[in-house]
DNA sequence: ATCAATTTTTAGCCTTGCCTAAAAATAGTG
DNA sequence: CACTATTTTTAGGCAAGGCTAAAAATTGAT
């Protein structure tokens, strides 16, 4: 078992991983909300330790065992807020906050219970895939949706859990992971988007538009209007 | 919020004041695993924060907010208990471990969701009672199974929780909280007791029945066969 | 009442994980 | 290619919560 902090830690960089291609001590910085000093020091001991490969100002990568460790923690996380939303009612936008908690102090008994009591889940309920035990990962390909063009229709397949005010904001009109939307129009220069969600019209900014993906994509590229 | 070690001095001393009448360094120090030292240096720091009051070579005591949050905690324990036998199938012989992590991690909310989903209750799966959200803790009187004379009959209120060889133990013969038992036999010089539960009837060493406590006992006090 | 055993406290040290300030390395720009 | 801005690392500290060993206070037994 290792540490709540060095648990955080290699998911942080494993976060950071999948979407930067180089992991820099400023970004794991930033993402933990620690100082750039105490991430190189827990670098060091995170390459003692050979749970990361790291060379000095160049940024570190997860070895096996690092990602290892990482994606449990991730499924921990993940099947969580599942639990929490599922079996507690517990609203989308409030389950990260505690899953945060929660990750670090799930047995391997009860997370096999709890996947049992969910039916063997693949996704959590912002439609991040929820990795196996054995740590596979099946990520859906999805573009945001800011990048549809009007008659692009699609599916919701994951919403950035990071914010419970976006969450709150997409989730009022029906933007939940399955859901099916076609895009009526986009406004240029980074301007509101009007969706489809369930036969009602919903107007959206651009910005809040980057944070939801969709995937299954079809119908042609309309010019925008 | 406090930290988990403050916590978890609190809810040890409330237990050990519970039957102990004097609270000392050393039976704090054993219950909760850590040098007599660490606790002395503890005591100081409760005592400057009013959580308890601490008189050299004394002893300790529960101020009015030590005794709220020690509640609090065993309440967010004991709940913890009872959901993860009840909504997860754990057994009793588990939970108490599990607990001793999650109490900390409990959000009031979660609590509030747990309690509605088990149906407000009062005891937990050891029969010990669940501190009400004011701090109220309903205790049961009962008296140590291995108090009771031949003939004489109750009901088992509660199970020591700390050591689950016991709790396994006593659980293969069916003595949860609420069963109705019967002693049949008594054997001299602290010799194993003879008990009906169920229609069934079960030996039982002496030392386990001082764990086994007995509430509603009826029937004359037969003399010791 | 005295002295020995026990309990409690003090003193000093350690590890973890964080911080700030300063130094060193790297990257970008004319 | 030099020089500045940025990033990263080093150095030195701090608080929390442990530990051991030694000193002090209390208790108990003759
Ligand atoms: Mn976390
Ligand atoms: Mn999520
Ligand atoms: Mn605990
Ligand atoms: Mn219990």
């Amino acid at each position: 078992m290792y540490t709540e902090s060095i648990e955080n830690y290699l998911k942080t960089i494993y976060e950071i991983q999948k979407e930067s291609e180089k992991v820099t001590t400023n970004s794991i910085s930033e993402k933990l909300g620690v100082a750039p000093a105490s991430v190189t020091s827990m670098m060091k001991k995170l390459s003692e330790k050979k749970l990361i490969t790291h060379k000095r100002y160049q940024g570190v990568k997860l070895t096996g065992p690092g990602k290892k460790i990482a994606l449990e923690v991730i499924r921990h996380h993940r099947l969580v807020e599942l639990y929490l939303a599922e079996a507690l009612g517990v609203p989308w936008d409030q389950v990260h906050d505690e899953a945060e908690k929660w990750e670090h102090v799930l047995s391997e008994d009860l997370e096999d219970r709890m996947d049992k009591v969910l039916g063997y889940p693949t996704r959590d309920p912002h439609g991040s895939p929820i990795p196996s035990r054995d740590g596979t990962v099946i990520e859906l390909e999805s573009i945001p949706l800011v990048e549809l063009q009007p008659g692009q229709s699609g599916v919701i397949a994951e919403v950035s859990d990071h914010d419970p005010d976006l969450l709150r904001y997409v989730g009022k009109m029906g933007l939940y992971p399955m859901t099916k939307i076609e895009v009526l129009s986009v406004e240029p220069f980074s301007g509101p988007i009007t969706i489809k969600v369930e036969d009602a019209s919903h107007i959206l900014g651009s910005e809040a538009a980057q944070y939801v993906f969709v995937s299954d994509v079809e119908g042609e590229r309309g010019e925008a209007s």
